[in-house]
DNA sequence: CGCGTTTGACCCGCGC
DNA sequence: GCGCGGGTCAAACGCG
């Protein structure tokens, strides 16, 4: 843990959470895709990107699926990685599937703040990857949510940050 | 004193 | 039936 991760992060979601709003929860039950894999790497070169829009983009974009620019470096097989069983599946109908949205984000910090209080419950060490994978889930009561934290193998400075389900409150409340 | 973080163990599903 | 991979829980600790 260095302290200038959780320093930046602190100053970071202090400075978001200043006046940062959420949108209203659009999120419906019934998901397009099943192992959807949504990623928003417009911040790619801008870098001038603001954690509120990820959270906006998560939360009232979340139908529309945020398609990749380009991949340069790797395919970012986030779902891919979760379990070869799944794929082996391949779920077809759109039922009980779990939202999952997935963003490759270039920051330093792992844990960015959206505007809700994550609570992490878990690392696990990646195989394919060096890097551990950090488990989060909401702190808020009643709330379903888990956020999986994990990053790039290749290039260490993408963070995949991957949501799972959705607030059932409207804010941090 | 409350709570978020930490780390190892445990559990589940599936592949062999 | 056992092993592997991934995911989750839980007790302890440290910090605010």
């Amino acid at each position: 843990m260095n302290d200038a991760e959780a320093n930046m992060a602190r100053s970071l979601s202090d400075d978001t959470h200043s006046g940062f709003e959420l949108p209203e929860l659009d999120l419906s039950d019934e998901w397009m895709d099943d192992d959807l894999m949504s990623a928003v790497s417009g911040m790619n070169q801008s870098y001038g990107y603001q954690t509120s829009d990820i959270a906006a983009a998560l939360f009232s974009g979340s139908s529309s699926s945020f398609s990749y620019p380009e991949s340069p470096s790797t395919n970012t097989s986030v779902a891919a990685t979760a379990t070869a069983s799944a794929e082996n599946q391949i779920k077809k109908e759109k039922k009980k599937v779990k939202e999952r949205v997935a963003f490759k984000t270039r920051s330093e910090v792992e844990v960015l703040d959206d505007g809700f209080k994550w609570r992490k419950y878990g690392k696990k060490m990646v195989k394919n990857s060096p890097n551990p994978r950090n488990y989060y889930k909401c702190s808020v009561d009643g709330c379903p949510v888990k956020k999986r934290v994990e990053r790039d193998r290749d290039d260490p400075s993408f963070v995949i940050t991957t949501y799972e389900g959705s607030h059932n409150h409207s804010s941090m409340n």
